[in-house]
RNA sequence: UGCCCAAUAGUAUAAUGGUAGUACAACUGAUUUUGGUUCAGUUAGUCUAGGUUCGAACCCUGGUUGGGCAACCA
């Protein structure tokens, strides 16, 4: 295989198998989440590595959901994981379910049994975290480890059939209480849980715990490469001993580094804390790392794909830029966004010498950058507009290419302006600029032979429509804040939202009802909010344009 | 003071015993009716000490640093 790109560590094992004949060349790989919670960017890293391989070696993907603790469990977060797998582009083969298994799995317990490698315990939950030792001390056997099989099988039987409650026995694997793997010291394999299963409803009091499913659904499903994350390689070993002593498939379980991202959590706790401590409104508050979240925000898939592509995948702890994330959906929407004139902070800009009650109608095009130019549409201009208030200076320092006094600027799409005068109130705020317009500049048919440095945007006064514009900025204020000093709620940004109630729209903008991306010239890339109605638009901002002159001003 | 994993520019990730490369970030400059985009360029890296070798980021040994492991969670 002659490939351009060089391969992750795991593309290597993969096409090293292949080569091997290993599985006939057999390729199939799975998704696993447990269903309690909402996926987030750290989850579409290992989707779009599952996804990923399954496709690049003509293989398939299965997703698998690992429903083995009834009590954290809820069908809302099956559906919203199958939409955002789904939405991020991939298809599954099957789906499947842990629970599907439980039958199945009871019997290799049995077995276990038989083989004298597991029994049944009946000390506490406390008893056998001390009798586990610690990592530098071994561990003791509880005197119920001696149990016979023919007490173990019966003790097991009337387990499964309720008659025991919740913490009363747990069936444990038999292995090594001293070995230096803390997890062979003689695993819990089935706890009691007297609790409703979505799935399974009530015919199950015993539920199998991760290291007793996931191994041996894996190896049911014949996949060839199951892919964790890192702290699972203490587990491996287990994962391994199931297999060899239940003779089954043998599934290979690789581990990779978990995607952290600067400025935000990642752990379903930590978001469900900012969730249910209403610090965002949902699980997808278009601040969230969630891929609904994200969705929300205005994120594309392929945005997200392109992103867990040019992040990598390796074994060394990791803390990605969020800046990269935020140059994959601008690459991505700079190609598809339509410009739309959009003013968030308006001052009056008035041209003296335009005549009073005169209306244009100009052309301006969609999007600049797509081949074809993706059309036109129209924008009335007039007399009085609002222009940005950021754009006019009194005082404008050097290299400033917007309006000031005797300043010259074009207006996009529309006339070489040059200002006049300005206005104040009592309290000294500017309230108008005054500027006079050259005829012959107009846009697309300029014989004045001016050049100017800056062009601004802006929206007629009479014409304008209104909309309610919502900033987002990063959730928290600094790199890690899981690794502050500190509860990391303490680092939340409090002006991660701000809310622009209104907004002067180009007229064109306010007829939109669907998801496209806009781009309000150099305002930066927008998309219609879930919360949007026809008479109230709301605009989530997706992300910031590049603007090298605020670094520039912010240096001085 | 047990076991396991890792260590390459600011952040990620390649180079698999033979020229340390790529992306993002940063910085210059050119182009531009978005201070956007695009283009050209610059800065900047092998944790450490030994060993093996003609040759080591890569192999070996010790150390250092970071992370993980003792849930009836996954």
């Amino acid at each position: 295989m002659t490939e351009e790109k060089s391969l992750n560590f795991l593309e290597e094992i993969i096409e090293q198998d292949i080569e091997n004949n290993k599985h006939g060349g057999r390729v199939l790989t799975r998704f696993p989440p447990e269903p309690n919670g909402y996926l987030h960017i750290g989850h579409a890293k290992s989707i779009c590595l599952n996804f990923g391989l399954g496709q690049k070696y003509k293989g398939k993907t299965n997703l698998r959901f690992d429903d083995t603790n009834p009590s954290t469990e809820e069908v809302e977060y099956i559906d919203s994981i199958k939409t955002d797998v789904r939405w991020l582009g991939f298809q599954w083969d099957q789906e499947l379910y842990a629970s599907d298994y439980f039958e199945q799995l009871y019997s290799f317990a049995v077995t276990l049994i038989k083989k004298n490698l597991a029994y049944v315990d009946d000390s506490t939950a406390e008893e056998i975290a001390l009798a586990k030792g610690t990592p530098t001390e071994p561990g003791v056997p509880t005197h119920y480890r001696a149990r016979s099989i023919e007490e173990n099988l019966k003790l097991f039987e009337e387990m499964r059939a309720g008659k025991y409650p919740d913490g009363a026995k747990v069936l444990r694997a038999k292995i090594d209480l001293s070995s230096p793997n803390m997890h062979m010291r003689d695993p819990l394999l089935y706890r009691i849980k007297h609790v409703h299963h979505h799935r399974t409803n009530n015919n199950w009091c015993i539920y199998p715990m991760y290291d007793f499913a996931h191994g041996q659904s894996d190896a049911i499903e014949k996949i060839t490469h199951s892919i964790c994350t890192l702290e699972f390689i203490p587990h491996r070993a287990l994962y391994e001993w199931f297999i060899e002593k239940l003779d089954l498939f043998p599934s290979k379980q690789y581990e990779f580094a978990r995607l952290n991202m600067t400025y935000t959590v990642m752990s379903k706790r930590k978001l469900l804390q900012l969730v249910n401590e209403r610090h965002v409104n949902s699980w997808d508050d278009p601040r969230m790392p969630t891929i609904s979240g994200l969705r929300r925000r205005g994120y594309t898939p392929q945005s997200i794909r392109n992103f867990c592509e040019r992040i990598g995948v390796a074994k060394r702890e990791n803390n990605i830029d969020v800046g990269l994330l935020e140059f994959c959906i601008r690459e991505d929407l700079n190609l598809s966004a339509w410009r739309r004139m959009v003013v968030l902070d308006p001052i009056k800009l008035i041209i003296t010498n335009y005549p009073e009650g005169k209306e244009e109608l100009l052309q301006s095009e969609n999007n600049p950058e797509a081949q074809n130019g993706d059309g036109f549409r129209n924008i009335p201009f007039s007399k009085t507009l609002w222009i940005e208030r950021e754009d006019f200076m009194e005082n404008p320092p050097k290299k400033f290419f917007r309006l000031g006094l005797n300043l010259m600027v074009r207006l996009k799409s529309a006339y070489i302006i040059k200002c006049e005068n300005f206005v104040k109130d009592e309290a000294g705020n500017i309230r108008e600029i005054h500027c006079t317009y050259i005829p012959e500049s107009k846009s697309g048919n300029d014989t004045s032979g001016i050049h100017v440095k800056g062009t601004i945007h802006w929206v007629s006064i009479a014409h304008a429509k209104t909309a309610e514009i919502r900033l987002y900025d990063r959730l928290f204020q600094v790199e890690n804040p899981a690794n502050e000093e500190g509860d990391f709620k303490d680092y939340i940004n409090p002006n991660s939202l701000q809310i622009i109630s209104k907004a002067y729209i180009e007229p064109d903008l306010a007829t939109t009802n669907n998801n496209r991306p806009y781009q309000f010239i150099r305002k930066g890339y927008f998309v219609l909010d879930t919360d949007s109605k026809p008479g109230h638009l709301i605009f989530n901002r997706t992300v910031t344009l590049k603007d090298t002159w605020a670094k520039v001003i912010e240096k001085k």
